[in-house]
DNA sequence: TGACATACTGTGTGTAGCTATGTACTGGTT
DNA sequence: AACCAGTACATAGCTACACACAGTATGTCA
């Protein structure tokens, strides 16, 4: 036996947490936050993330050029102070619509044929066809 | 050796969707489907799936127990079609349920302090955490 | 007979989160 | 002073997975 991880579940909603992480951090940072306030704002609204992913998370924004950092000294410890620069703030803008569609579209899948219990929202725009798709026009 | 998108944001949103890939898939399962049709369906509705994608995950989810498969032979060549097992049944009413408090957290963080441009008002589906956000750790 | 869509399988690669651990400073307690 | 818990950041190894890029094979139509 000793077959760890057989419960998948926990693993696919990891999965489903992972997309977002990114999403999450940049929209708290468009105040400056250093790398342990931001993980505590974050897991004090539900979203908690585990350091070792927190802080290279970071660097990896600020490589790519979306964050801007810098130390600064207060009464504590050092603390490396994030923020968003300008291209972050664009990025952060197409993620925040690419989250929204995404969530349309799955909000759409999954009640898409009646299924009992629950209900989000609206979600009526789709005029998907059960059958009838064998054919396909291409140009 | 091609290096594809340096641009961050095709590959956040890929990150975006990663997450939702499992749950868009087990939520068209409820009815049998083969690989092919799947995966136009899914398409057909917003979310298209790469072919590279979608069939090695299908067995990666049957592997878990959570689909369950059959050849079957019709006009065409023989198709494999798929349908969530009892298991995987559950799997999809908790990743649902999983999705729709992630959905809940992140909304709240994107309009955590008002951020111009757009907003989805009608968006206020869950009251599932009234929690005291705003939070603002201060030295 | 080719051309194309259909239908599935396999391999390699890059990205990235998680666990675990290391380093260092701070403030309180004994 | 020595200790320890909390704060704050960093790195290494492991693992999972989506995608690109092939292949294989069948069906249909010009």
């Amino acid at each position: 036996m000793a077959e760890r991880s057989e419960d998948p579940t926990i693993k696919l909603e990891q999965e489903l947490r992972r997309g977002v992480i990114v999403l999450a951090t940049l929209s708290q940072l468009r105040t400056a936050q250093y790398g342990y306030s931001l993980r505590q704002a974050l897991a004090a609204q539900g979203m908690a993330i585990e350091e070792g992913t927190l802080y290279p998370l970071l660097r990896r924004l600020e490589g790519q050029g979306l964050l801007a950092s810098e130390w600064r000294i207060e009464d504590g410890p050092p603390r490396r102070y994030y923020t968003l620069s300008a291209e972050g703030v664009k990025l952060y803008g197409d993620l925040t619509a690419s989250w929204r569609s995404l969530v349309a579209i799955v909000d759409a899948l999954i009640e898409g044929d009646a299924f009992p219990g629950q209900r989000a929202s609206q979600s009526e725009s789709q005029p998907a066809s059960p059958t009838a798709r064998k054919r396909k026009s291409t140009p």
